[in-house]
DNA sequence: TTGGTTGCAAATTCTTTGCAAAGCT
DNA sequence: AGCTTTGCAAAGAATTTGCAACCAA
């Protein structure tokens, strides 16, 4: 799915759930929709300002808790940092980080996924969400 | 272990390490070492200051932060709230949080830490750390 | 003695919010 | 038109830090 395609259907989402597209909004959904890392609100305000689109950084936050709110982006807050954002492709993983580089490597494991549920179950719960974090070095 | 001697034990951790046990610090160690829950710098500041010791909350986050250095303690950060922390007893453990109640629950899974080194072997890397957190709600 | 430690207030960092002007639909 | 959204600057919340006075070892 190339960056417009995907841009038009987080515009399509949050449409559906009536959230209004304004220019600022349109243009932070196609940084969104472009981003490869997992960008902080910073870091998105810099590419929209030099994509062009005037956006100030309070709504750079509104927005991204509205798009959260609808499910389209998630939210990371990895150790020490400030929170990050990615698009919600669907598919749920969790995260490796690279302590020495920063290098975030995504991941998902039916295996773990299931013993968490099995574990929650056991003490009588069930699970909501959860947060699952690998801070990793590169073997030598 | 009765909260006098872990407190004793958590002063010779840091004595060995060159760290000075002040009035202060030994008075945070005897509330950490009495802590059942997990704390944040603020609550630990009130109990210091309600059991007639007088803490700066500065002092409270300075000595947090070198009790973590030596292992002594270990810092949470569960979603949305301060630093939490909790006496370090050796064996390592995640945390089930009660979105409800807020009640948190230990668990620890062999199974779970052994699939994260598997995964983490596979792409090359092994763990420095991690963490795992259950947001989970008790079933009906 | 003397280098680590404290308290206080000011500074930081990240994020949120009040309000009047502006913009979607 | 009507209700949402924006920008700006101010407010917040949590945590850190500069500095002079103080105190363990």
């Amino acid at each position: 799915m190339d960056v417009e395609t995907r841009a038009q259907s987080f515009e399509t989402a949050l449409r559906r759930a009536g959230v209004r597209i304004t220019r600022q909004r349109a243009a932070l959904l196609r940084v969104l929709a472009a981003a490869e890392d997992h960008p902080d609100a910073n870091q998105l305000h810099t590419r929209a300002t030099e994509a062009g689109a005037g956006v100030s950084l309070a709504t750079v936050y509104r927005t991204l808790t509205a798009l959260e709110a609808q499910g389209v982006i998630v939210k990371l807050e990895f150790e020490g940092e400030s929170a990050r954002f990615e698009p919600a492709d669907g598919l749920h993983h969790d995260h490796m980080i690279d302590v020495e580089t920063g290098e975030v490597t995504e991941f998902m494991s039916e295996r773990i996924e299931r013993l968490q549920a099995e574990i929650a179950a056991e003490l009588g719960f069930e699970i909501v969400r959860h947060r699952l974090e690998l801070y990793v070095r590169r073997r030598k």
